[in-house]
DNA sequence: TTTATATACATGCATTTGCATTTAAATGTC
DNA sequence: GACATTTAAATGCAAATGCATGTATATAAA
């Protein structure tokens, strides 16, 4: 038998998942208003884009972003459809595949940014300092999720 | 044109997301092992709970839980089919309903505490004394979300 | 080298979600 | 009161998700 969280940490619980659930949504709708993918597309693409011309294998990308395997799998057949990424023989492993992104994916990456970028700064910026901020991040990293 | 935010704002934003991710992940597997609805269903038995015996419009948890109106409607759909709630008439209101919990519901509900309870003492608690709890708090309650 | 086990990724099928629209009752206007 | 508008909730259909399993290659054990 646990102790049950004190009300303070059910607080930051409920906090963090309210905060996680409105800025999704505000974000996906002007995503969505803009014509534009959905925010996980961008977080996709972005590590593609980090990787550089290698790539990153599926299993990289699940780690990193968090994401089952099987959602990945059909997340980037959707994404690749778009020709926003290529699928590429692994030389290194049969099984296995690289992920890159192509320059259209480059492209639409860019394109989602400033929609993105907005709607992080709409709801974080207005009002929490610079100072507030590092602060924040600092608690934030303290949270550390059990690996499994 | 916004100005793209600071590094320190993006971090935040990161952060908030990550740790919802795992958190979640992290719970709706506890509960699953046990046997136990999703998490989602904890979220209204409570509100349902804590409203008495009237209970409460599904607009109302709609707008509390913010939930979709098409997704709560079969939200509710599912749990009253489990029996868990009850949608009753509603006198002031004939386009509307009541839902209500039921004892079934109630029992439920704090079946599933103790797996919830300790998914949150295991997240959040380990790493935060009182204090930095309420600092996270008053920092995470300066987000304020756009409300549209 | 054969055989067992583990890892990488895909996929069939059932459930859930998202989107648009529908139904019905309430409110507002004339 | 008659008619248009708004609000509460449900629903048909397409898309996405979760779960279990399948396929293929890699690694380990015998």
């Amino acid at each position: 038998m646990t102790k049950t969280p004190s009300q303070k940490t059910i607080k930051v619980w409920g906090r963090i998942f309210r905060i996680q659930k409105k800025a999704l949504a505000y974000t996906e709708k002007a995503l969505k208003s803009a014509q534009l993918p959905q925010l996980a597309w961008y977080d996709i693409l972005l590590e593609l884009d980090k990787a550089g011309d290698q790539g990153l294998r599926p299993f990289e990308l699940e780690h990193d972003l968090l994401l089952p395997q099987y959602g990945l799998s059909r997340l980037l057949d959707r994404i690749e459809k778009k020709g926003f990424l290529q699928r590429v023989p692994c030389l290194e492993d049969g099984r296995g595949q690289r992920i890159v992104i192509t320059d259209k994916g480059r492209d639409i990456r860019l394109k989602m940014w400033p929609i993105y970028a907005k709607a992080i700064e709409d709801i974080i910026g207005p009002n929490l300092s610079e100072n507030d901020l590092r602060t924040l991040s600092e608690f934030l990293a303290k949270i550390d999720i059990p690996e499994e």
